[in-house]
DNA sequence: CTTTCTTACTTGTACGTACAAGTTGAATTT
DNA sequence: AAATTCAACTTGTACGTACAAGTAAGAAAG
């Protein structure tokens, strides 16, 4: 568990919403009830609270108050998330290629740094769906170097990110990324079950971590017509 | 100008880099020294530089400093951004519809609120583009309550936002999204100067201002071929 | 020369305080 | 009854302080 006292907050604040313990339209907490329930600063409780405002759980009525936000059905991929934790349940995922060393591709979403090249290339594929219905396919690369042992293990509950950050104590510190519509080629229009040309959104990212040597290069190729990808900016 | 203090510093340092004055991949003065020359606690000096963090201008790295980043040749419009001044210069703005009065669309990007719907809604249609090319096509919407003389006033700068800013003093305080990638129809291949059928990127965009009865509605259609959209996110 | 330690920097988190400013409803005045 | 004022809440900004933790370079020890 993290030490970070914000990041508890925040997290305990989302999982009660998550759980209907403050229904949408409802307001939480004020900033100086928090204070006294956590013991807390305001300082404290404003970063968690803001941090719930960037996530699109709350939005904020200077006067009166943290309300809970509708969140519409729509895919918040483009703040720092993993698929499993932006849908919550019924993720279906299929590895089309479990992790393996390849050589570096050329092509890679971002241009990745020499540092990393030095080190054997980690790729795996997967398709990844909201119960039946595929919505995405994904595929990843990144340096092996200070994860050995990575290609044979499990994902701790399907999550990369989860399995980064509790076997190898690496989060992930920000991303970047980069939209394109394109046509499905034949092999992702099979695989998401769409037609062949069919509209779709690519998403190139770059994550980076903690350890400086490790970026995650990424891309995604979304079917929208079901779930769109949302995104939200407050202030 | 706005008043609040650490606004005016993300002001000043963005405009220093795009200046030059701080090149790429060169640090910014440390937290310390910002508060040395601008008198200022470390408190809004790194207020001001999370919100240039956020916005992608610099990287932060523990225990070293504040390096002003790359900025690549993409569109950012996820954030709370107009296209001017996501794209600098060699902005290029047609007006296919001039603001003029209509009746509230049955379908708008996001449902609007009751008390909106009371006013009747404003409407224009603007096509956007770097240099030459054609990239962008924008449909706005918004209540027309308190805009009085908005239908036939020049926009400042040619930013809408800003001609908000300036005219009525509205802010834009945040922004919702959904991604779609579709088929380009007739009217928007036409525009766009791309084949019919091609695949354009929508945004559907739900603005929110500082007046809770404004929000603006607004499509764009984007052709991503040579200018995709970025987007950042950082811790 | 190499390694280890120290020191002086940097950013990250958290404490506490103060006042500005928006919201709401009750009390007061008109 | 209607309008105004006021008090008690809320969030927003900004001050100042302290210590943790990462980085880098020089001093000291081997």
């Amino acid at each position: 568990m993290t030490k970070v006292r914000y990041r508890q907050i925040q997290i305990i604040l989302k999982s009660r919403i998550q759980q209907g313990d403050y229904g949408v339209g409802s307001y939480l907490p004020s900033e100086n009830e928090l204070c006294k329930t956590y013991k807390i600063t305001r300082t404290t409780a404003r970063k968690a609270l803001d941090e719930l405002l960037r996530e699109g759980f709350i939005e904020k009525q200077h006067g009166k108050g943290s309300r809970v936000k509708e969140r519409r059905q729509s895919l918040g991929l483009l703040t720092v998330k993993g698929f499993s934790e932006a849908v919550g349940e019924n993720v279906q995922t299929i590895f089309l290629q479990k992790p393996q060393f390849i050589s570096w591709p050329k092509e890679l979403p971002f241009p990745a740094g020499e540092k990393e090249k030095q080190s054997d290339c980690i790729y795996f594929e997967r398709l990844r769906g909201v119960g039946e219905a595929p919505v995405m396919l994904e595929s990843n690369w990144f340096s092996g170097k200070g994860l050995d042992g990575f290609l044979g293990c499990e994902f701790v509950d399907g999550s990369f990110f989860k399995t980064l950050s509790q076997k190898y104590l690496i989060e992930i510190t920000g991303s970047e990324q980069e939209l394109r519509a394109l046509y499905a080629n034949k092999k992702i229009a099979y695989l998401l079950k769409i037609a062949s040309g069919s509209p779709i959104l690519q998403i190139s990212i770059k994550f980076s971590t903690t350890n400086p040597n490790l970026n995650i290069y990424s891309f995604l190729y979304c079917n929208t017509e079901k779930y769109p990808i949302g995104n939200m900016y407050h202030h």
